[in-house]
DNA sequence: ATGGCGTTCCTTGAACGA
């Protein structure tokens, strides 16, 4: 079973680019982020025509995810509200960042974790407040059910500095302040692996490159898109790579998608 | 470098991303 997440920064512009995708490399669900539609006007019909099943969750011009499965998945749920109270949730499920499904017996979890501007703004403060709720949810969920996890997504957060083309100035950067990688450290001491690290211990190996500043062609890049997993599901994993073909075509996303096969 | 690029919107520049 090969599970992939994508961040392709606009669902409506990149929808030729992630149908060849597709058609190329057979994944049997494909996890978006930043779709930056309504659900109404998500583009669904040459996804469907692959034979894919879509669950959406959108808002307009920000965020919105989406998980694609080629055998229909059940016990679909949006946001965070759909486990934890919702005084506890408070207003984290406004912006669409959480789906989750279970495809195979697998439980998925897909997340577009908040970018959080730069460290100490408010919208730091947001996405700390974000991933402490997160924590909260993946603990009910393993907890209360019985289900393997994979839990992947666009997370925002570089958790070591091989993970980073230049680590200089890492404490004062958004995606690598201690802080927040601490934050995701702490959701993964639930019992998560991260499935490219089974694999690939060297740095060098990115999924998100800076439009602005030619940042790919130099592979001056971020690996922030994760895919982490329950113990016996890190066991079975064959392989999991970064696709970085993507990336290089005219008009990309500015991520490339990893794949992890089960 | 309050910089560079790309996407969205009741667009014509601003907000946001990372």
């Amino acid at each position: 079973m090969k599970i992939a997440t994508w961040n392709v920064n606009s669902i409506r512009s990149r929808q030729a680019q992630v149908i060849d995708w597709l058609q190329r490399t057979q994944v049997d669900v494909l996890c978006l982020q930043e779709t930056k539609v309504v659900d109404a006007q998500f583009p669904r019909s040459l996804f469907e025509e692959l034979g894919y099943y879509l669950y959406i969750s959108g808002q307009k011009s920000y965020n919105g995810v989406a998980i694609f499965s080629r055998k229909p998945a059940t016990d679909v749920s949006m946001g965070f509200a759909a486990v934890l109270d919702t005084a506890q949730v408070g207003d984290l499920d406004e912006q669409k960042r959480v789906i989750s499904a279970t495809v195979d017996g697998v439980r998925i979890v897909n997340l577009y974790v908040p970018n959080g501007a730069s460290v100490n703004s408010e919208k730091y403060d947001y996405k700390l407040r974000w991933l402490k709720i997160l924590r909260d949810y993946l603990h009910s969920i393993l907890e209360e059910q019985s289900h393997e996890l994979c839990v992947c997504g666009d997370f925002n957060i570089a958790l070591e500095d091989r993970d980073i083309h230049n680590p200089k100035g890492k404490e004062k950067h958004i995606m690598a302040s201690p802080v927040e990688r601490q934050a995701l450290q702490s959701v993964l001491d639930l019992g998560l692996g991260d499935a490219f690290r089974k694999f690939t211990k060297e740095g060098g190996n990115f999924s998100w490159w800076d439009y602005r500043t030619r940042a790919f062609r130099g592979n001056r890049g971020w690996r922030i898109d994760h895919i982490y997993l329950t113990p016996n599901l890190y066991n079975q994993a064959i392989s999991c790579t970064i696709d970085i073909e993507p990336r290089k075509l005219d008009k990309p996303s500015d991520h490339s998608p990893v794949i992890v096969n089960l």
